[in-house]
DNA sequence: TTGTATGCGTTATCAT
DNA sequence: ATGATAACGCATACAA
């Protein structure tokens, strides 16, 4: 059998109680009987049952992570951030994919609710579809949307000031040179997206960078080496093309260089995120890197601001990006 | 309040035992009752508490995994494909990063086993520094470890079978026209290094290739960009060079590119794993993948066959992997 | 400061 | 087949 607090309490001939209270501190116990519970628990080799425990404390020191695909490049760096701000305070992260589908995605939210987790992490796989189970579990534990948000449902948010991003990202093109840009990125079903769509103009414009209209598709390598051929037909190729994320930029650079175009010789090239390829990437691609430790800390700062205050007005926070400029806008 | 079983068990009018029995199926209760009692959860919205049942039970329905570092390219996929094998039989995933680093490794460990998880599938940071505090734990709960192992421990393992993989590669290379060809490779602190560096002679012996003298260092693109410059520091370079993982191969191709080697027109270069980024890289990395799917399943039933069973002689379970065939070895 | 007794929500045992 | 009751391991209200 394991070893319960009640053989500690045996052992160091006080009540179970007193020896709770000695190994958890949660009240003041006479400093002998602390030296003799401590004695007797590590000579038992004690270990709480953090089960019983969170049973009595409805506190589990897990929080839940969802996010819409594991295996998509950009979460894992996340994943381990979150993972790594939990540890700090001795919690623990029960992770969740959803395999890009809303369906999924809404047992899984059940699922950790049903495990008492203390808060929910959550990238929605849709803007639309997600809605109604994030507002339905939202509704029993605190939740934070990490990365992309619902519309709709008024939850706190924390993600990257894509505005700032491209501000970051346009000043750099200005100043190796380029005069002309064109933006292939995501439509507006995701709401990063949409925010990339709307930073765009206004970057350029500050830096005074001639754009063309915008090549608006998904997210994916795809649609980038598509999206390269739509822009050699539409006429001479700008000095500058900006990725809505790192995999566009890549199905444009390889797009480009099937064509015979040379990449940054010829044309300039930027993703946005930092994907862990972007750096292995040939040639390693310029982009914006999003502040996944500080994203991290906000969630789990937020998740606790939940459980402390309760109901609160939804917070919104974008944290800086960095410029990462590497070879794809560095000619030799 | 939560409801709890006792409203259901009030509205419909019966005992808690009852009710607890209707809804989980573990003894026989009357049509009747068991319509009258889902029909009361329904109506309550009632969800089970987890945390009780396992208190009860000994069983949290929760496996736990330790990966070396998530943002590896390689371990996404892995747990992706675990975390799909589990939820089919209703199972989730406690996922932990150890950081590379066994002692972060031994804390989450045992974090998890005071968490009472059913089982353990872990990817040990180190052949040696991991084996104790995995010891350690197989004592308490279940393991089975993945991808690597330790030596010296009498624990399952479930991973690929590196010698068929270097079998699949030494035939297509040698079907491709290539008469020379070199490993680069990890050195033998991990257990997959030893075993590639074993398999890697009789494969090639197999297919009539001729072998240089193995490079071996550690995985990662650095390492492999370094044992570029060596192998052509060498003299005239082999029709092929063997990558000990796509990473290797991948800085192999770089290292080359910056010395005006073109591949595959100059040289043929093959990774291993299949990690994300090789079919993104450029050129796609021809490399050996692996069975994601089969090696979660055989992970999920050593698990349960571990439960069941209790001691048995330790598993080792080696899949075959499949050769996938991209442009780092097709001449155009 | 310490001990006693109760309950967290569920399932298992023992009756009937 | 059903119900009363105890117990899983722990933390806390209350009493001393």
């Amino acid at each position: 059998m394991r070893v319960t607090i009640r053989d500690v309490a045996q052992r160091a001939g006080v009540s179970v109680s007193t020896a709770s209270r000695a190994l958890s501190g949660a009240r003041p116990v006479g400093t002998e009987l602390t030296t003799r519970v401590t004695a007797a628990a590590r000579a038992l080799g004690y270990r709480q049952n953090r089960l019983a425990s969170a049973l009595r404390t409805q506190r589990t020191g897990t929080v839940g992570m969802v996010v819409p695909q594991i295996s998509n490049p950009f979460f894992p760096a996340l994943v381990e951030a979150i993972e790594r701000s939990l540890s700090g305070s001795g919690r623990q992260l029960l992770l969740c994919d959803a395999q890009r589908d809303p369906a999924v995605e809404a047992v899984r939210l059940q699922a950790l609710a049903d495990r008492q987790v203390d808060g929910l992490i959550v990238a929605p796989v849709s803007a639309v579809a997600s809605a109604d189970a994030l507002a339905a579990v939202a509704a029993e534990v605190p939740v934070v949307q990490v990365d992309r948000y619902v519309t709709d449902a008024d939850l706190d948010w924390v993600g990257v000031d894509d505005a700032a991003g491209l501000r970051l990202i346009a000043g750099h093109l200005a100043d190796v040179g380029a005069r002309t840009v064109v933006l292939v990125s995501a439509g507006s079903e995701s709401s990063t997206g949409r925010s990339r769509l709307a930073g765009f103009g206004p970057a350029a414009a500050r830096h005074r960078l001639t754009t063309a209209e915008p090549l608006l598709g998904e997210y994916g390598i795809d649609w980038g080496v598509r999206a390269a051929d739509l822009l050699r037909a539409r006429g001479p190729l700008p000095d500058a093309i900006v990725g809505g994320n790192d995999e566009i930029a890549l199905g444009v650079v390889r797009g480009l260089r099937a064509a015979g175009v040379r990449v940054p010789d010829d044309v300039l090239v930027t993703g946005f995120d930092d994907a862990g390829f972007a750096a292995l990437a040939d040639p390693a691609l310029t982009t914006v890197r999003q502040p996944h430790a500080l994203i991290a800390d906000e969630c789990v700062r937020l998740l606790d601001l939940a459980r402390a205050g309760g109901e609160q007005a939804p917070r919104r926070i974008a944290l800086a990006p960095t410029l990462v400029v590497r070879a794809s806008t560095t000619r030799s």
